[in-house]
RNA sequence: CGGAGCGUAGCACAGCCUGGUUAGUGCGCCUGCUUUGGGAGCAGGAGGUCGAGUGUUCGAAUCACUCCGCUCCGACCA
């Protein structure tokens, strides 16, 4: 490609709307342009890069013996009502009508289609297995679009799905998903790391995400030095916290006088010094039928994804003023567990050996001492709600880091549920009808380009790997006169690198040389050859590393194979 | 959805508080000359419904109200 028959805006300055600093070059090199908030048009380098993700993405899916498919974006919203998605995932779904007034959705996720494929199509074990895969675009109605690509409302995923006659086949498809996965990243230069991951609105049991440390990243992740064990925090658990909770037995529950108490904190201050973790913390939540209360330790904070799994919906939402003063009689900040009737109260599992412990009287301006759990709380509902911190141990006893990440992909194994929705069966080899088991595997294409710049980048502009680089080779002509010796030896050189088979441009433009030092280097050509009349006059050429910063000076007529073998 | 900030040329911004020539600066763009190995210089030029609407006023980019858009923070932390 010559630099002067393609379309590279390449900006000098980030616009003001970029903040973090790979959605700042992704503006910046001329790969894409902003329409509107999460929406975004590839320019034609980006799509090279796109393309070159997209193309490592088919072989590692075929080589694992994916089929590649093609769905609609646009779905009826009838089988995500099957499968209950209509309303649990109603907060990202974006709905359109038609001309009749007649409802569609954009899909954010195909599992239902593919299951509504599954149960036309797949009617015998004989069928089994089978994997399904696409590379197309998802709509989330994303409550916040950020950060570029990072999040965005339209944005290129590919995901697949996998229908196998038992849960132990199930395990098999999984696994080929994950390792395809770990080749992928591996391929496109960036070291994702798979952690276990919650499976939330996807419903299923195994789930593992793939992660990018990066410090722009929405997802945390909590790990071990030795690697021995990774989570998302979601589903993080650790042996508990790094106190052990009191637990010693006192007189029986005694209401003290707290006024304009109205935090944890306060109570940890002077007059009444009550440590955080000596607290309860009553917190309390509306789920799809009925108001619920949670208790914790004063120092824990609940962690959504546990709570979830406890109240056996992800449809709830903290309760406002009135609603608690309607369940519990008392304004937050007196809130607590004593005399609680007729709504369930579930507990953290730290609290259960808890004694002379403080909560809100549930009147206020008031507290109580004294709470022994055992004795004086009845029918509550113990399991893991709290969010694990920095510095716990694992049931191994390693301590836990967290790290913020960026989400790439996510692999899910999902049972039977979708199938069952849909009604999607087959007949096993005695006959008998079974419903396949699923799993779903997502890569977010779109999202592991930024990912890529996030983690390859330096105050120059990008630095692309050379599997995705939109070009691996510039030809920076200094001088661009058609009959000149330069433009010859760049055509020269050019066309020998074509011939090698190197994805080439050859930079034409009738600039100066800074301009074109300066662009080469922020869109991050891996290799650059620059090619001036000072350095031909002795012959040579100069080559540019564009990862070390390495500069090689080589004879004209032995660049094509310096490159060659540097690239080898 | 709540809070904060911002919308002035393709991009980055000044002007607004305290209303009053023809709305400015830098980069980019066009023409010409000069220059040519790290974002050049000189000269000339194009490009703006000042986000939209309504109001106040003799007069609005500037003041008020409404709406729209963008960005950031928050949306379990009682």
């Amino acid at each position: 490609m010559r630099w002067s028959n393609t379309f590279i805006p390449t900006l000098k300055e980030a616009p003001a709307e970029a903040e973090i600093v790979s959605h700042q070059l992704l503006l910046r090199a001329g790969l894409a342009r902003k329409l509107a908030g999460g929406l975004y048009t590839f320019l034609p380098a980006g799509i090279k890069v796109l393309q070159k993700i997209e193309a490592i993405v088919r072989e590692e899916m075929n080589k694992a013996g994916g089929l590649e498919v093609l769905m609609p974006a646009v779905q009826p919203p009838e089988i995500w009502k099957a499968s209950g998605r209509y309303e649990h995932a109603a907060d990202v779904l974006f709905k359109v009508s038609d001309s009749k007034g007649r409802e569609w959705l954009l899909g954010p996720t195909h599992e239902e289609v593919i299951a509504s494929i599954a149960s036309t199509e797949i009617s015998s074990y004989r069928q089994l297995p089978v994997n399904f895969y696409q590379i197309q675009t998802k709509f989330r109605d994303e409550i916040r679009p950020r950060f570029g690509l990072m999040r965005a409302r339209e944005f290129i995923m590919k995901d697949a799905y996998s229908f196998d006659v038992s849960d132990g086949d199930a395990l098999v498809s999984y696994q080929k998903m994950y390792d395809a996965y770990v080749r992928i990243f591996d391929r496109c230069g960036l070291h994702a790391f798979p952690v276990e991951a919650d499976t939330g609105v996807m419903g299923g049991s195994h789930s593992h995400e793939f992660m990018v440390p990066a410090e722009n990243g929405e997802s945390e992740v909590v790990y071990t030095e030795d690697g021995s064990y990774s989570a998302n925090l979601e589903k993080a658990v650790s042996a508990g916290p790094c106190s052990s909770t009191p637990n010693k037995c006192t007189g029986s529950p005694e209401e003290f006088e707290t006024p304009r108490v109205k935090t944890i904190e306060d109570l940890t201050k002077p007059p009444f010094n009550v440590p955080a973790m000596l607290q309860i913390k009553t917190l309390v939540f509306i789920t799809e039928k009925e108001p619920v209360i949670v208790l914790l330790r004063g120092d824990d904070e609940a962690n959504e994804a546990k709570l979830a799994v406890a109240f056996r919906t992800p449809i709830y939402r903290t309760a406002e003023p009135d609603e608690i003063k309607d369940v519990l009689g008392a304004s937050p900040g007196s809130l607590g567990p004593l005399g609680i009737k007729g709504v369930k109260v579930f507990a953290d599992n730290q609290l259960e050996e808890a004694a002379g412990m403080v909560a809100g009287a549930n009147k206020d301006g008031f507290h109580k001492r004294n709470i022994n759990v055992k004795r004086d709380l009845q029918g509550l509902v113990f399991s893991d709600l709290r969010a694990v911190r920095e510095g716990e141990l694992t049931s191994d006893g390693q301590p836990v880091k967290i790290k913020r990440s960026i989400e790439v992909g996510h692999v899910f194994k999902l049972g039977t549920k979708y199938c069952k929705a849909l009604d999607a069966s087959f007949l096993d080899e005695s006959g008998k009808k079974q419903f396949p088991v699923m799993g779903c595997y997502g890569l977010g294409v779109t999202r592991t380009l930024q990912a890529i710049i996030e983690c390859s980048h330096d105050e120059n502009g990008i630095m692309w790997p050379m599997a995705i680089a939109p070009w691996q080779i510039c030809i920076t002509a200094l001088d661009i006169e058609p009959d000149g010796p330069v433009m010859k030896s760049a055509g020269e050189i050019y066309g020998q690198l074509l011939d090698l088979g190197f994805d080439v441009i050859l930079d034409d433009r009738d600039l100066r040389p800074g301009i074109k030092f300066k662009d080469s280097e922020l869109i991050g050509f891996p290799l650059r050859v620059g090619i001036g009349s000072k350095s031909l006059k002795d012959g040579n050429v100069e080559i540019f590393v564009r990862a070390s910063g390495e500069k090689i000076t080589v004879p004209v007529d032995q660049a094509a194979s310096r490159i060659k073998a540097i690239l080898a």
